[in-house]
DNA sequence: GCGACCCA
DNA sequence: TGGGTCGC
């Protein structure tokens, strides 16, 4: 075979498919009952293919209808062929259709079957020492297979070269005519020879090599099957004829006229949209045909920029006029701090038409500024714009252009649209979802850079001190970057599965209501957290000391070099692990491991932990407290996590240790004020709870519907004991072993948590499926569409895109499938309790405007600051709340407690 | 098992 | 920038 670097032609036998689809797949139909399982079939073929053969040009062809060359040859040819069912008939010309929007060169010749215009290409294409790929689900073609020619069955994934002929049929391709001859053909109607098989015509074959010789030598062949090869003779000719497929038809179109191909998006999202194959239409909006944001950035029109500065009154006027009347506006703040409790605003930038928009600058205050507009002002002339919510805003992440409104006294109302949601929502892991980057990736556009303007590092400036002719297009890019992202993003969101109600029912309400909880902050209660930072101090210079005598020297514990250099170089432990430099590791895990051996890991892992609380929470906490209002204010993230969860920093509230008594003095010192309480409420096993109710197994909503203690309940069937037989240790088990299914464990990292072998460990998960056999079922599907779809969704469809899980990287597939099994099960949990948020926030401000705030959010719990008087009441209102966020097959239970301090609330 | 934030 | 710990 001669090596060849110009990639194959891939000439595909679309007839071949479409029957093998219409057969092999259920008969799927559109909502107005259109059958489309054929087309769908086909359609994911062609996919298939343009993936296996990257830089290959190809060619469908297909039966054309009505009679062949072969029919005039022989009258009876295709005579047992039962008519083609309507409802496939129906799916032929939406394929041909498809094919063409894809961009694909379509043949179907009248009076040549498609078999024959294939034939007819790869002569030609070998003839010019092109290489070529058959696709095909019909094994007639396997005459064609050659060095230079090659079968492949696309549906099945399986490829057939000489060899692979010779393996399945038992004789060359060269033989494979006068196999089918002698074989013959009942549903074309070949005659063959009576009574011969494949296994009869490939032991002639062997013999004779060929039909003719066959034939001059069939005196020799004895018996029965003697005479009836004998008495075929005649019509051995035309069985062989009717089985050669030509390589010398006439055609008008050839491999000169190949083009590149062009896929017509629009045409093909019509056509997906018609026949209702949801999955395809987000990544057909991507020329990635899994993760939609890896694209090359789409040719977007450009609008030619029209940025403008206003200094004057009369200008101002105008372009309040212009707001009051735009449908919707894009908006941005300018700043003196990225902090928002801190951030006063130095100017505000608006766009209504792609490319145009206006800075106005209100608090430039280096020297020779330009005289600007007095900031409270211009302000006080934007208030009822901006605090009414009929007037519609689009903006980059409003949440924090609310609070720095907030901080003059606005409150923004009307947040109609916001791109970093918009970007979230429709991809949460494709890239980040800062304005450059969106801008780039979706806009083709560079962005004027923060730093390009205000310098970096120790020397940056801020916004207030960055000159106008710098600072103008800056901002007021940012208002038309923002406004015209959103025209990409908005209908990107509404045709991709239910992202668009994730994003309007979900994400984007609850921008104000995070923003309230974050300019309302928490109280810290300070002294409490410097008593416990002294004591945290005394207890690691104890531990200190001790390590040092325990290593005969003194260091620093803080520094892994010298502790690797003590605990391997002068110790010799052993190296159970390596850093990705390979340096040994010295991470948690492997000290627990070596505690065993030595007295030093030990220490050490208890000096860590406590140094991170104290430098992270006990130390830092207090001068978190904000002057202004002696609260801390946390920020949260909305568009971080790829699962929808909500992340938190300054501080981060999900890290705080839940079950150590450090944690619990961290969360003491999270406080009720005078006359107030904390209530927490949380929910209890939601995650378990969704896989029950996504899997729809029996004994999970059983166990949960009779309010079993699920950890009890699961270790009784796991253990054959009764539920008053279990033991703790059996319990604590099978609490292992229901969170290791939700992270998607395996049988050795489960026998690692429990301390046993691992064929324990894969013994206990063998009988949980066992017992609970919908969760397999449901894993096993989950796992299968996610390699279909290449994402998987929550409840309510917000979508997680798994780039991996196709990968040839073993390693990276099976990460992939874990996030699958674990993406819809938390992020159902994170939808849930936004929803709750939304809920709960919406009944406070009507009900308890003045007595209750909720406070803080972490994981599955809300906080909420209440008056005593009202405590009861939004108690029980909360639960109730939270409990209804969503309708599951399972009862959603929320647990609440009250206290003076958040430990106290549990 | 993986990811978010924080520290050195 | 990488390593660590916590969380789910």
């Amino acid at each position: 075979m001669t090596e060849n670097s110009t990639p194959p032609v891939v000439l595909v036998d679309g007839s071949s498919y479409l029957f093998r689809a219409y057969h092999a797949l259920p008969p799927l139909t559109t909502s107005n009952n259109l059958p489309t399982g054929a087309i769908k079939g086909v359609t994911s073929m062609l996919r298939r293919l343009e993936q296996d053969y990257p830089g290959s040009k190809v060619v469908v062809v297909f039966d054309a209808k009505g009679k062949t060359f072969r029919h005039e040859m022989y009258e009876e040819y295709k005579a047992n062929r039962p008519p083609m069912p309507e409802d496939l008939a129906v799916q032929i010309e939406p394929i041909h259709n498809i094919v063409k929007a894809m961009g694909l060169p379509l043949l179907i010749v009248p009076g040549v079957e498609a078999d024959d215009v294939i034939g007819t290409l790869a002569h030609e294409a070998t003839s010019k020492g092109i290489d070529v790929v058959v696709s095909t689900g019909d094994k007639d073609m396997a005459q064609l297979v050659s060095d230079h020619v090659t079968l492949i069955n696309t549906m099945t994934e399986t490829a057939m070269d000489r060899d692979g002929v010779s393996d399945k049929f038992g004789v060359a391709p060269e033989q494979i005519v006068d196999y089918l001859a002698l074989v013959g053909d009942k549903v074309d109607n070949i005659p063959g020879v009576n009574k011969c098989g494949p296994k009869t015509a490939v032991k002639w074959l062997q013999t004779y090599e060929n039909l003719s010789n066959l034939i001059e030598h069939s005196s020799e062949i004895k018996g029965k099957i003697g005479e009836y090869l004998r008495e075929a003779t005649d019509t051995l000719p035309l069985s062989r004829e009717l089985a050669t497929i030509r390589t010398d038809v006439e055609l008008d179109f050839g491999l000169e006229d190949l083009t590149d191909r062009r896929q017509d998006d629009e045409a093909l999202l019509g056509l997906f949209r018609e026949y209702e194959f949801r999955n395809w239409i987000a990544e057909l909006e991507n020329a990635d045909s899994k993760s939609p944001d890896t694209t090359d950035p789409a040719p977007v029109e450009k609008p030619e920029k029209r940025y403008s500065m206003v200094t004057d009154q009369g200008e101002l006027d105008q372009w309040l006029e212009r707001l009051k009347q735009a449908e919707l506006f894009a908006f941005d703040t300018e700043t003196t701090s990225l902090r928002y409790m801190d951030a006063e605003i130095v100017g505000l930038s608006f766009a209504i038409e792609p490319g145009e928009a206006v800075y106005v600058p209100l608090g430039h205050d280096y020297m020779g500024a330009p005289e600007q507009l007095d900031r409270d002002s211009v302000l006080g002339q934007f208030r009822p714009l901006l605090e009414d919510p009929t007037r519609k805003k689009v903006g980059q992440n409003l949440k924090y252009d609310k609070n720095v409104l907030a901080n003059h006294g606005i409150n923004l109302e009307g947040i109609a649209e916001d791109t970093m949601l918009e970007s979230y929502v429709y991809n949460s892991v494709g890239s980040r979802h800062d304005m450059d980057t969106l801008a780039r990736e979706y806009l083709n556009e560079n962005t004027i850079t923060y730093e390009a303007i205000a310098g970096k590092g120790a020397k940056q400036l801020s916004f207030n001190q960055i000159d106008l002719e710098q600072a103008a297009p800056y901002a007021a890019e940012d208002a038309d970057i923002t406004l015209r992202l959103h025209q990409t993003l908005s209908p990107k969101l509404k045709t991709t599965g239910r992202l668009e109600a994730v994003y309007r029912e979900i994400d984007l309400p609850l921008v104000p209501v995070l923003s309230r909880m974050e300019q309302r902050g928490t109280l810290i209660n300070a002294s409490t957290l410097r008593q416990h930072s002294q004591e945290l101090a005394e207890r690691m210079s104890q531990l200190e000391e001790a390590a040092h005598e325990v290593a005969g020297e003194a260091f620093n514990l803080g520094s892994t070099k010298q502790l690797q250099a003590i605990l391997y170089d002068k110790f010799g432990l052993r190296v159970i692990k390596k850093t990705p430099k390979g340096a040994p590791s010295t991470a948690e895990p492997v000290l627990q491991e070596l505690a065993h051996e030595h007295e030093l890991p030990r220490l050490i892992v208890e000096h860590r932990s406590l140094s991170k609380l104290k430098s992270t929470y006990t130390d830092t906490l207090p001068e978190l407290i904000h002057h202004r209002t002696g609260r801390v204010h946390t920020s949260y993230h909305q568009a971080v996590t790829a699962t929808g969860r909500l992340s938190s920093s300054e501080p981060n509230l999900q890290n705080i240790p839940i079950r150590t008594e450090e944690g619990r003095r961290i969360r003491q010192a999270f406080t009720a004020p005078e006359g107030r309480k904390l209530v927490a409420a949380d929910y209890s096993q939601i995650e378990l709870r969704i896989m029950a109710h996504l899997s729809g197994d029996k004994g999970l909503l059983n166990a949960f519907a009779h309010g079993e203690d699920i950890h009890r309940a699961t270790a009784a069937e796991v253990f054959n004991v009764s539920l008053e037989e279990v033991s703790s240790d059996q319990r604590r088990s099978a609490k292992a072993i229901n969170f290791g299914l939700i992270y998607g464990m395996s049988a050795f990292g489960l026998s690692r948590q429990l301390e046993v072998d691992r064929k324990t460990a894969q013994h206990y998960i063998d009988r949980y499926f066992e017992r609970y056999p919908g969760v397999l079922t449901y894993m096993d599907n989950i796992r299968k569409q996610a390699h279909e779809d290449g994402f998987v969704e929550t409840l309510f469809g917000r979508r997680l895109y798994l780039p991996d899980i196709n990968a040839r990287n073993k390693q990276m597939q099976q990460a992939a499938e874990r996030t699958a099994i674990n993406a819809p099960m938390q992020g159902t949990a994170a939808d849930i309790i936004k929803r709750a948020m939304i809920e709960v926030d919406n009944w406070l401000r009507q009900e308890h405007p003045d007595d209750a705030i909720m406070t803080m959010q972490v994981h599955d719990e809300l906080i909420i600051e209440v008056e005593e008087s009202a405590l009861d009441k939004v108690r029980e209102g909360l639960i109730q709340r939270m409990s209804a966020a969503a309708e599951l097959d399972v009862p959603l239970l929320v647990e609440a407690g009250v206290g003076d301090n958040w430990d106290q609330a549990h």
